[in-house]
DNA sequence: AAAGTCCATGTAATCGATTACAATTAAAAG
DNA sequence: CTTTTAATTGTAATCGATTACATGGACTTT
């Protein structure tokens, strides 16, 4: 309820020494400083951010940019980021955008408007002209996704070479049919995830079976058992799967049960993300891990460090097989 | 870039007109608010809301407290406070706690710095007595859970009776040893929950049996395998297991299905809550299902008449048994 | 003792908007 | 043709902080 004028006038001095007070500033002597914490405490005065962020110009949050917050996979990336946005004084602004446009721009024009200090995007379906737009006033990171030889500068994994891992994992374990469950290839880890695919395969002198990649329009559950539906009904029958998501491998491991097949004595199957579900199914799912607390700690320390002016490089992180029991035979 | 006063000049009219054009005020000549609205496309200007939020002492942010975001019960609520809030021109902040008193106290710092309008918290180990606290000067809503005989105004589901109708569920399917998972009895809809669970045994004559109430310390996947391992190596087993989250009835289904038991055919299953992988299992999981979305929309709306200085009752949504594949012999 | 330093504090401008009130002008009324 | 009244627009205070610069006093230095 009080401001600062009332703190400096019970303190009996004026408004620049209690701001130097709260400011931690050096120069104010011990008997002085006293005199204003006194009149802090005794009038419960909280400093108003509005007052001081309008003097700064800033905000102190950051936008993050996601299609969905119930997408598991998005979970430890946003822990990551919170945990160093905070210890850095800063807080998120969770923004799902549902892939909706109009959802987007509200949340493009929070920064426009001073709301925001920087952005993150996590969306591959987000409006890359806009975004590229955005960049070139404000400090803006792609975490995750990114566009193939864009300027903006992102952080994330090499999807080609855990694709390829992934699919080695399986044809060391024997499986000559790995049929591939990808989404969309109109996104860029869609298309690095099937070319490692065909690079493992080409590798081991296996060809490449086009009826055995099936694309999905999306990442649920429901994608996941109608790609394992249909890959079920083809002559040859496969023997291994890799689906480019742990939601859709779910799914293809929920169709394999119903069709009385089980895994992973009929079919090997493995998932990428290491959502937290993918060890509670029944066989737990073998899937490549991304360090995603990592990644969104890296995306928060490049915006903040971008906030301050210092210079952004791209960085590249690793992942990891994790062998469960939908491979162990 | 630009700011008000750039506009003015550029417009050749005074800084309140270019305010009120911004505010849609009537008292603006179609002729001047045309010269206005030039100007502001000429100079790209957006109105900066440091000074707005400044001027009207308000932030427009909304601060929603809850445990953990990975917890998918959560994003549905999030989801329906999110289109209201938006819908209202407010953002929500999203605070995980962790359970955390400290990370508590940097959000409830952030009412008291103006930093945010109000709050909606949903985590059931928040301070209660800080929370009341802030009510004294702030809007609260609590959201699912609440303090029983408290004064801050709250939306939730009547817990008894949904307990209640999901034990009823399994004792129309003729089970009569029925076992319940209950979470820390601290927790007010843990309390709540088991009377339900009683009241349905006692109406059928069932007597209660002590040794079929299990308490987990979290709501864990893991938490779920543990209980549910207590419960095999009973003397007599149970035939149906009332687990109060849908996460611990799915550790429940693993250690089922890990002794070699299956549901539903020797053991029914109902969990709480219906988050999205509750239809992922393999059976699907019969479940209580809140109307989350729902309450979402209600926590935001009730927040935000608080916050415009309404008086606020409290609010009782109804449940829904979803039956699925794990009862259903 | 005069001049120069340094330290602590105060004065006042500033950030970018909103809005009560004053001022101007034009239209309506007599 | 004056007087009212209404419709626009401008002036300046205000929200609550930060900070460059000015000021005054104590302490050195010569």
């Amino acid at each position: 309820m009080a401001n600062i004028q009332q703190v400096a006038q019970k303190a009996g001095v004026s408004v620049a020494t209690v701001s130097r007070v709260l400011n931690n500033n050096a120069t104010v002597s011990p008997h002085t400083r006293l005199k204003v914490e006194t009149a802090i405490k005794d009038l419960n005065y909280e400093p108003s951010m509005l007052g001081r962020n309008l003097r700064n110009s800033e905000s102190r949050l950051l936008l993050v940019l996601l299609p969905s917050i119930s997408n598991p996979f998005y979970s430890e990336i946003i822990n990551g980021i919170q945990t160093t946005a905070i210890s850095n004084n800063y807080n998120i602004l969770l923004c799902e955008t549902d892939s909706n446009p109009d959802r987007e721009n509200i949340y493009f024009n929070m920064i426009k408007n001073k709301l925001a200090d920087g952005i993150i995007s996590m969306d591959p379906a987000v409006n890359m002209q806009k975004l590229n737009e955005l960049y070139e006033q404000y400090p803006v990171i792609q975490c995750s996704e990114y566009e193939e030889g864009g300027v903006i500068p992102y952080v994330t994994i090499d999807n080609e070479q855990a694709a390829y891992h992934a699919v080695k994992h399986l044809v060391k374990l024997g499986h000559e049919n790995i049929a591939l469950i990808n989404s969309d290839e109109k996104f860029l880890y869609a298309r690095q995830r099937r070319t490692g695919y065909e690079r493992a395969l080409q590798e081991f002198g296996f060809p490449i079976d086009e009826t055995f990649i099936y694309h999905t329009q999306e990442l649920k559950f429901s994608d996941g058992v109608q790609a394992m539906r249909k890959l079920l009904q083809l002559d040859r029958r496969p023997s291994a799967v890799f689906a480019v998501s742990d939601t859709l491998a779910i799914g293809a491991l929920k169709e394999i049960n119903a069709s009385g097949l089980h895994v992973p004595e009929d079919i090997a199957l493995v998932g990428f993300d290491k959502i937290s579900f993918s060890n509670m199914t029944n066989p737990t799912l073998t899937t490549i891990s991304q360090p995603m607390h990592e990644m969104g700690c890296t995306a928060a320390r490049m915006l903040i460090n971008s906030i301050h002016g210092e210079k952004i490089e791209n960085i590249i992180l690793d992942h990891e097989v994790i062998i469960r029991e939908s491979t162990m035979g």
